[in-house]
This record gives C-alpha cells, sequence and structure tokens, in this order.
RNA sequence: GGGCCCGUAGCUCAGUUGGUUAGAGCAGGGAACUCAUAAUUCCUUGGUCCCAGGUUCGAGUCCUGGCGGGCCUACCA
C-alpha cells in the first residue's frame, strides 16, 4: 500500500518551560519520520510549533513584568533554536498567538456554537483560592476532611460555582469507540488504544472549554461571549488544522488543508494521551472532520534513577557527578548527528527508557564510530592502495557475496516497508547487521592480504567493490537518521546532485572506475574525556 | 480510590497463539588479526525472568494476591 502523500506533528511546545530533551525526542522522530517519506519520494509535510496561550504563561509574564507575547516570542524562539541546532527540517512552524491560528479558532468556535455543541451552564466545585484552580470532587474526597489536595495542611477550599461554556464532548463518545474499534483511528502502540478505550468505558463528560477572562486573559476570545476566552485544549489542539489552511478564506489555502487532511501521524507523549485521544477526535467528529489516521504515543526518557529528565536537576546519584545529560549537553559533545542516532534507537515508542552518558556514548560510538564510520574508513583506504581509489568491478558472486548483497538489501526493504510499519527499529536493526555482515566478510577474506600479492590483487579489488556497494545501501538507509554523514558517504562514493533514491537503491549499480573519495572520517569516536564533568 | 501499563544478564532491551538446556547488543575476561576511528573477528564470564501462591504434562509467557515504578483520572500543559 503506498501512500499518496505524508502529514505528520510533533505536539506544539508549550512556552512555559525550557526545551528539554522530551521536545528533542519528539522532534527528531518526526523528522525521521518525514525523512524517510521524502527519502522514497512520497509528498510530505512535517509541522512542529509552540503552544503560546495559558494561565501558566500569563503568571509567568506577569512575574517578569513584560507582555506575554514578548515572553512568547522569546521562549518559542528556544524551540526553533533548538529544532535547528538539531538539524530538523521542519516545512512549518505554527504559534497559537500568529493570527492564522487565533482566526481559524475564532471560526471553529463560532461553528460550533451556532451547531449547538457548546452550551454554557454553571460549573460547581471546590475551588483552592491559593492555589486558584478548581480541584474535581473526587480528589477534594481523598484528602482528609476535604482539604486542598496541592496543600492540605495549609489550603482550604470553598465551593463556588462559575459560569462557563462546555462542549458537548459526551455526545460523540460513541462515534469515537466505533471508529477506534474500526480502525478507523488507530491509536498505537496497542496498549495506549486499551488506556483510551478504558477511559472511554469510564464514561465522558462534556468539556469545559472556556475560562472567564477575570482568571485568564491570555487566551482566544470566545466570538460568543467576549467575557471569556477559550480555553486550552480547543486552542491547541486546532493548530494541526489551521497550520495547513482550515477553514481559511483563501481558496488556495483551503485546497492545501484538503490536500494533507487527515493527518497521517500525530507523534505525542503519553502525558497528552488523552487530550489527543479523546478530545481531539470528538472535536474534530463535532466539526465534520476526518479523524487522525493514527496517533504515535511515546514514552519518556529518563534519567538513570528513573526521573523525568526535564530542565536541570541539580541532584546527581549513583555516586555519579557529572552534570545531567540535557540536550544541550548531548549536542554539546556529540553534536547533531549523533545525538540525532541516539535519540531515534533511544526506544521503541511505547515505553520509557533510563540512560545516561555512557548509554549514549557506546551506543553511538558502537554502531557509529566503530560500525559505519569504521567500515567507510577501512574501506575507502583499502580501495585508494589497492585500486587507485577507482570502484573496481564486482566479479562473479560466491555465497559470501550474495550474503553481503542480501544483507545490505534487506536494509532498503525495511527502508520501503517504512511507510506502512513506521517501524525504526527494523532499519536500525538490518543496517547494523549489513554492518556485521561486511565486517565478517572482510575479516574471512582479508583483502588486504591479498592486496600484497600482484596476482590476488584482482581478488581483493573484488572483495572490495562488493563490500563499498554494500556499504552505499546501508548509507542511503539512514539517510533520515544521520543526513550529513549519509550525504558525504554518498559523496566519497562517487554521489553527485540531488539524492535520487529509486535510482540508486540498486546493488550493482556504482558505476566500475568511479572516482572514490578520501576516508570521510563520518562518526569520530567519543571517549570518556568528552563527557563532562562536575 | 478507579483505569491502563511496566518490572527478563552490570546496562539498554528481544522473547511470537504457554513447549526443547531463556536470547541480542553494549560493557567485562581471553585469543586472533593488523586494512581501519585501540577498530574488527572468534571464544568466553554473567540471569531464583520482582515476590508468593494457583492452573497445566509443561509458565518469562495464563490466573489470583502482594511489592516497586510510570501515565491518566477531564479545567497544568
Amino acid at each position: 500500500m503506498t501512500q499518496k502523500r505524508f502529514y505528520v506533528t510533533t505536539p506544539i511546545y508549550y512556552v512555559n518551560d525550557r526545551p528539554h530533551i522530551g521536545h528533542a525526542y519528539s522532534s527528531v522522530l518526526a523528522d525521521v519520520l518525514a525523512g524517510y517519506h521524502r527519502l522514497l519520494g512520497i509528498p510530505t509535510w512535517f509541522l512542529t510549533g509552540t503552544d503560546e496561550h495559558g494561565q501558566k504563561v500569563q503568571e509567568s509574564a506577569a512575574a517578569r513584568g513584560i507582555p506575554p507575547q514578548e515572553l512568547c516570542d522569546e521562549m518559542s524562539q528556544h524551540f526553533r533554536d533548538l529544532i535547528e541546532r538539531l538539524e530538523v527540517r521542519n516545512d512549518d512552524f505554527i504559534r497559537t498567538t500568529d493570527e492564522r491560528h487565533t482566526s481559524i479558532v475564532t471560526r471553529a468556535l463560532a461553528k460550533l456554537h451556532e451547531q449547538g455543541d457548546i452550551y454554557l451552564a454553571d460549573y460547581e466545585g471546590w475551588y483552592c483560592t491559593r492555589c486558584e484552580r478548581y480541584w474535581t470532587d473526587k480528589e477534594v474526597d481523598a484528602t482528609p476532611d476535604q482539604r486542598c489536595p496541592a496543600q492540605p495542611e495549609l489550603h482550604d477550599v470553598e465551593r463556588l460555582t462559575e459560569k462557563n461554556y462546555y462542549f458537548r464532548m459526551s455526545a460523540y463518545a460513541e462515534r469515537l469507540e466505533t471508529a477506534i474499534r474500526a480502525g478507523e483511528f488507530r491509536v498505537e502502540p496497542q496498549k495506549r488504544t486499551n488506556e483510551v478505550l478504558g477511559f472511554l468505558a469510564q464514561g465522558l463528560n462534556d468539556l469545559c472549554l472556556s475560562r472567564n477572562r477575570e482568571r485568564l486573559d491570555w487566551g482566544v476570545p470566545l466570538p460568543f461571549d467576549d467575557a471569556y476566552v477559550c480555553y486550552v485544549w480547543v486552542d491547541a489542539l486546532l493548530n494541526y488544522k489551521s497550520a495547513i489552511g482550515y477553514l481559511a478564506d483563501d481558496d488556495a489555502e483551503r485546497a492545501r488543508h484538503d490536500s494533507w487532511w487527515p493527518v497521517d501521524v500525530h507523534l505525542l507523549g503519553k502525558d497528552i494521551l488523552t487530550n489527543h485521544a479523546v478530545y481531539w477526535p470528538t472535536l474534530l467528529l463535532a466539526l465534520g472532520e476526518p479523524l487522525p489516521r493514527q496517533l504515535l504515543v511515546h514514552g519518556w526518557l529518563l534519567d538513570k534513577s528513573g526521573r523525568k529528565l526535564s530542565k536541570t536537576k541539580a541532584k546527581d546519584d549513583g555516586g555519579d557527578t557529572r552534570p545531567l545529560p540535557t540536550i544541550e549537553r548531548l549536542l554539546d559533545v556529540f553534536g547533531p548527528e549523533a545525538t540525532r542516532w541516539f535519540l531515534s534507537t533511544a526506544m521503541k515508542p511505547g515505553d520509557d527508557t533510563n540512560f545516561d552518558w555512557d548509554i549514549v556514548r557506546e551506543r553511538v560510538n558502537a554502531d557509529l564510530a566503530n560500525g559505519l564510520g569504521n567500515t567507510a574508513n577501512r574501506l575507502l583506504k583499502m580501495a585508494a592502495t589497492t585500486c587507485e581509489g577507482r570502484y573496481p568491478e564486482l566479479g562473479e558472486a560466491g555465497e559470501r557475496e550474495r550474503g553481503i548483497q542480501t544483507a545490505a538489501e534487506e536494509a532498503i526493504a525495511a527502508v520501503e516497508a517504512f511507510p506502512v510499519s513506521l517501524d525504526l527499529a527494523s532499519v536500525v536493526g538490518a543496517v547494523r547487521r549489513g554492518v556485521d555482515a561486511i565486517s565478517l566478510y572482510l575479516s574471512d577474506e582479508r583483502p588486504w592480504k591479498l592486496a600484497k600479492d600482484e596476482a590476488t590483487r584482482p581478488r581483493a579489488a573484488e572483495i572490495l567493490a562488493w563490500s563499498i556497494e554494500a556499504l552505499r545501501l546501508l548509507g542511503l538507509a539512514v539517510t533520515p537518521i544521520v543526513p550529513r554523514a549519509a550525504a558525504r558517504l554518498r559523496e566519497a562514493l562517487g554521489g553527485v546532485g540531488d539524492l535520487d533514491f529509486a535510482a540508486e537503491r540498486t546493488f550493482g549499480t556504482l558505476a566500475v572506475g568511479t572516482e572514490l573519495g578520501a576516508p570521510p572520517n563520518l562518526f569520530p569516536r567519543v571517549g570518556e574525556d568528552a563527557i563532562p564533568t562536575a
């Protein structure tokens, strides 16, 4: 099943936080997903951006004595800086304070209101004045003597009533469940589907989508009641459509939207599952829009003691006095390519994973420096000395030769299966096996020995030819993950102009006599001494 | 409290519908090789599969109950 196009998103990142490794993970993963589709010639659109409204932003701005927009401009820039350092190639970057977004939120809200999907009702609940928020009955009941769940010792709660606007989410629960069960709206991995179905089974309430401006002003005003702003999710989630031209005035823009929607993959962390698997699709159902094809829900990267690694936590543990491996520090030490490799291979989307400096270093050294990098290096050096730096003839294939050809072709096959499988691990696994196959082949055939003797030198050249050709395909396979290194390798193997995967993917197509470049030292080894010490 | 999920070698993880002596990679130990980024290849050490019961001819795999951890529980995003 070939897809005609591929639209992928990351969550929009909330600007109250500094960018951390979780953001980097989502961004790189989305970039790699997009990259494989682009490699295969599939029209691809990759959207990311920042979420900028809400109470925390308003408070942070107030605390610093600056307008919220100024804070957003500053913080949003941090996210752009991060993805730039990661060499992520997004096609668009949306901000929820963009006019192109807020105008669409307004229209969507008006539409929902007109068709009766939004209603005004009293919200009655426990309010903590100190925390400036409501708590649910259940949360308050769980405390002794019905106190504030955050600070039961200090804060008390009072029963308050407030008028708010609600989205008739419950009305769409059944249709959502049907869509999930029918596979029309997929939530991956499977266990997240279970989680969503379990959530639905508990019964769905309607969703409060407004906030009185007395409490929160930093948001999109409701078109039908200026005393309120739109709260959180309706605003944030709509970015996935506003960015591609949903409800735009311009015909061409709307056509653009229709060409990309429904989105193929929403990438998100497990913490925002409900929002994407329940709020968002019910909202879309209400708007009469097709549902996303699938949600890909990933876990978290945790530091060695299992804590969520965000921002800086001063505490270190286990006698490890080194600073925590934040995304900035990882980039400083390993550079963008190795960092991308680590993030891409860090975990199968689904579970959390623990990591530390050594895990990153070992993986990067094993796969990249010792594996791909060293293989490229030794082959090109041997080619320089044994066949004057020109690609030699393959000669006849024996069993071993067919073996490394197959290994390389399996990597290509994994790439070509990617749009359906989205299985990065299978690509990486195939590449690792390919590198191993070449190493083993070289160990067994010893071309360096054969090259010393005039009579056997042609045979040595053949061995190099087979190995180089296999390596060339592995380089193609890895292009979306480490684009720079892959490009340098391709160049060293005679590649010119833009990469044409369809033309270059076939084993045995490298022209005899092609001038081979110098060993490119693709991935420098990272020594223990490169890791910062406290 | 409720829902969902996780707990397998020092580390990161695989373990398909329960079936032979539980696997990989990395790290550790030994050897070989020497084209290469102290690399590569071969051999090797290492596990009460969280605990306790149960079902079964047979359980890492199913059931029950614990222990430990995570996310959500609808107004923090």
